[in-house]
DNA sequence: TTATGTTGCGCTGACCCGAC
DNA sequence: GTCGGGTCAGCGCAACATAA
């Protein structure tokens, strides 16, 4: 971790849209926080004040209060975001889903020993390996040790089980108007349904939305059923 | 071995907002 | 008000891991 372009990589990628969140942490505001040493990881970000952002150069008192705003709403993010944003080598957005959903705590997959993660559907030896090497070595549970100690708390939030979506897997293609990408998948996750990037013959239904591209073809050509954004809100009670 | 789905990356255009 | 840096959002593709 004492390169600097892998620090720099690992806190952009910690405060990502798909991991904590974070709006206004892009690569630059973070290699400025780097040059002028007010983070040195990604759990120091929890240190930052808005007058030490509002300090850097082109950070007026505005973004420097929203950025830390941002970061004091990611102390509660989710389970899954949070393992997915610790950067562990193999471990996507879907693993850390589906390790959230298994171990339902960071302190349990901390201390989960091999067989334990081989019990998780999806993951076999070598992601299991990822993991525990991850946690092997002392400076990254030390650096989650001290998030927990700045007060930052990852909720676990269970999938619905009784809705139209309760096992179904669900592909999005094109623009939707009504929501983002990210937030129709965590709408869908919350529904209890899975949200893949790809169509295949076990894909459940296809979202399409306006200029829906290679992926409404290919569901049309195996026979899936394809939903407009309406249909489909409507299907889960939510329109 | 094959089918399936995830990950990581590059690309593009739109948008936001501080500085001037 | 305009400019320009920074960020967001979506697509497609290749490589790869896993399950069956």
């Amino acid at each position: 971790q004492g390169c600097p372009a892998i620090v720099l990589q690992s806190i952009t990628h910690f405060g990502s849209r798909k991991a904590m969140d974070i709006e206004g942490l892009g690569w630059q505001t973070v290699q400025a926080l780097l040059d002028a040493k007010l983070v040195t990881d990604y759990a120091s970000l929890y240190e930052l004040t808005v007058d030490k952002v509002a300090a850097l150069e082109r950070k007026g008192e505005k973004s420097a209060k929203k950025l830390i705003d941002n970061i004091e709403r990611s102390k509660t993010a989710e389970l899954h975001r949070f393992i997915y944003a610790i950067g562990i080598r193999m471990i996507g957005e879907r693993a850390a889903k589906l390790l959230a959903d298994h171990l339902q705590s960071i302190d349990a997959l901390m201390n989960a020993t091999t067989e334990d993660l081989l019990e998780v559907t999806e993951v076999g030896p070598k992601v299991a390996e990822a993991i525990t090497f991850y946690f092997s070595v002392p400076a990254n549970r030390e650096r989650i040790e001290k998030m927990k100690r700045l007060g930052v708390r990852p909720q676990f939030v269970a999938a619905a089980t009784g809705s139209a979506l309760a096992g179904k897997t669900v592909v999005i293609t094109g623009t939707l108007t009504k929501f983002s990408r990210d937030e129709i998948h965590r709408l869908i996750e919350r529904e209890g349904g899975k949200a893949a990037g790809s169509v295949s013959a076990k894909t459940s239904y296809v979202v399409a939305g306006e200029a829906a591209g290679s992926k409404l073809e290919k569901a049309k050509s195996l026979g899936v059923k394809v939903l407009s954004e309406d249909e489909f809100l409507a299907m889960i009670g939510n329109a």
